[in-house]
DNA sequence: GTGAAAGCGCTAACAA
DNA sequence: TTGTTAGCGCTTTCAC
């Protein structure tokens, strides 16, 4: 069996609280008890319990994460930043994943809550005032990224809209006269939460307008590339093709590459998200690049800090850059 | 306050153990009880308590999961494959990251064992007899994947060393003559686990003394790509250069387009791994495909079955396939 | 400075 | 069928 404070006490001849005084550095214990203590513990290699301290504490020093899965974006080095961040402020790290159904997302959170964990970093799919009440019926502190769910809530992203509008302007300032939108998660609008998508979207429309580019073609469903089949790309019209992420604006690459349309001559193609495979793709994408690492790691400073200081840290949206590539 | 079933008992007007066997299906009890006791339950929106339950039952339907980042290979699709398998299984996920730092990685180790999880999923960068012993002291199941430690645990992976062999006799039968090896990790011999790195290189170099190629250069350092400035790369010595992995192969290629040598008429180029992202990537790449999200739910099924059953699932290796691309 | 005792929320063995 | 009791390993309060 395991090394319990009991079987210390029982060594050194002294009580279970005693030991705890040692082990955890509290006041009220002589230096030389302290010492034996602490001798005794590291000879047994004793391994505090932490499942038992939880259950009197009422904390497990554990962040709950939600996200719908690892594949999109850069999920992998948000999840990475998180990690680190969590550790270094002395936290653990539950992941769940949710597949992007609603459902699911809140057998995840109660699963989570139920183990206690101290807080939960949340990439919704839910929206709504029902959801939003189902949140606060936890008395969790929550911080979400990404998909906003309300005032409620903190939330640490970037300016979606601006940074979307700010490309357009780019794009414009390039030539472009004709536009393609690309945002397949748009068809989901009521069915789930696209807050940041839908944020994309409307920073573009303002882009086109201000810009006074002709109307734009917007395709929300998910087997886009075909709808571009019937389009007639020529270098006397140049279009560009706009893209809500970088894994939309790979795949219109590849198929541009197999209709022989050059890129940007006849079609331009702007991604959004900036992921770190890009580096090795041809041509360089144009994109806009945000902080991903930056985005998780003040979400969880946020939450430690509402946790142990009853406070929120506010983050102000985080900076954006429009990554200048061959592809515009 | 949190309801708990205290408060469900005093409400019914039962005891806690009569609780305890409405909520949990135990039998001896009356329907009517249990019915009396879900719906009250229910109404209260009552929560189980996984922390007080775990400390009573000594396990706490968690896995922990050790890897060193989720930057590489497919470690995203890994992830989910085990998220997704083990809580099929009815188990959530710890996940730790390493950095590739042996004593943080017993740090790790030591936070998922003090945390009670009822297993781990270990990718592993130590090695050797002290830290088998070490490990052995937990009397936790553990399931190693990757690199490999030592009979002592369960291990899945893919017949690394074979793959390779034979991704070079698809090379010399593509009438390559000379080689190029590059393998950075090679360079922690000694004081990381590389298990994985050197099978692939032993299986190298046996295909290429079966396929009685001339003596190839190996370059081990992290500035691999320097290493290649002075090569000569020409259509008449057909060089193979072979990658340990994809992002390796990725970067050579940059190089190789960088210097306008022609692939694969000048130098061909192997990777391994065959990374999602691949598909967007031209010249395809030539590389090694195995079943990634495979191993992550044969690893939980195995590890839950020790678990609840005190018996692994032996998984024999698993298959692999040479991807034929436009590199070789 | 130290020990004794109560209790966190739940489970399980034993009585009734 | 149900209630009672005794913990799980730790923290914390209150005596001494």
């Amino acid at each position: 069996m395991r090394v319990t404070i009991k079987d210390i006490a029982a060594i050194c001849g002294v009580s279970a609280g005693t030991v705890d005084r040692a082990l955890n550095n509290r006041s009220g214990i002589s230096k030389k008890t302290r010492n034996k203590v602490l001798k005794v513990a590291e000879e047994m290699n004793y391994q505090p319990d932490y499942t038992a301290r939880s259950l009197v504490m009422g904390r497990t020093m554990t962040l709950g994460i939600v996200l719908f899965d690892l594949y999109n974006r850069s999920f992998a080095q948000l999840m990475n930043a998180i990690e680190r961040k969590a550790r270094e402020l002395g936290y653990f790290v539950y992941i769940t994943l949710t597949d992007k159904n609603p459902e699911n997302e809140r057998v995840c959170i109660e699963y989570l809550i139920n183990r206690k964990v101290d807080g939960i970093i949340l990439f919704t799919v839910n929206e709504g005032e029902k959801f939003n009440a189902y949140l606060s019926k936890f008395h969790t502190p929550i911080v979400t990224i990404f998909n906003y769910i309300s005032r409620d809530w903190e939330y640490v992203g970037i300016h979606e809209r601006q940074a979307m509008k700010e490309a357009v302007d780019y794009i414009i300032s390039n030539g472009y006269k004709r536009f393609i939108y690309i945002s397949p998660p748009l068809a989901y609008e009521g069915k789930s939460n696209i807050y940041t998508q839908k944020e994309r979207f409307i920073g573009f429309m303002e882009g086109i307008r201000e810009g006074s580019a002709s109307e734009p073609l917007v395709i929300k469903v998910p087997n886009y590339l075909e709808k571009l089949e019937d389009y007639s790309f020529e270098p006397a019209k140049k279009t560009a093709i706009v893209c809500s992420t970088d894994l939309y604006a790979l795949e219109v690459i590849n198929f541009l590459k197999e209709k022989d349309i050059p890129i940007p001559e006849s079609a331009g193609v702007m991604g959004f998200d900036d992921i770190d495979m890009l580096k090795y793709i041809s041509p360089r994408l144009t994109t806009v690049k945000y902080p991903i690492a930056e985005i998780g790691e003040k979400a969880v400073e946020s939450i430690v800090n509402k946790i142990e200081k009853d406070a929120y840290i506010s983050i102000s949206l985080l900076g954006y850059e429009i990554i200048k590539g061959e592809s515009i």
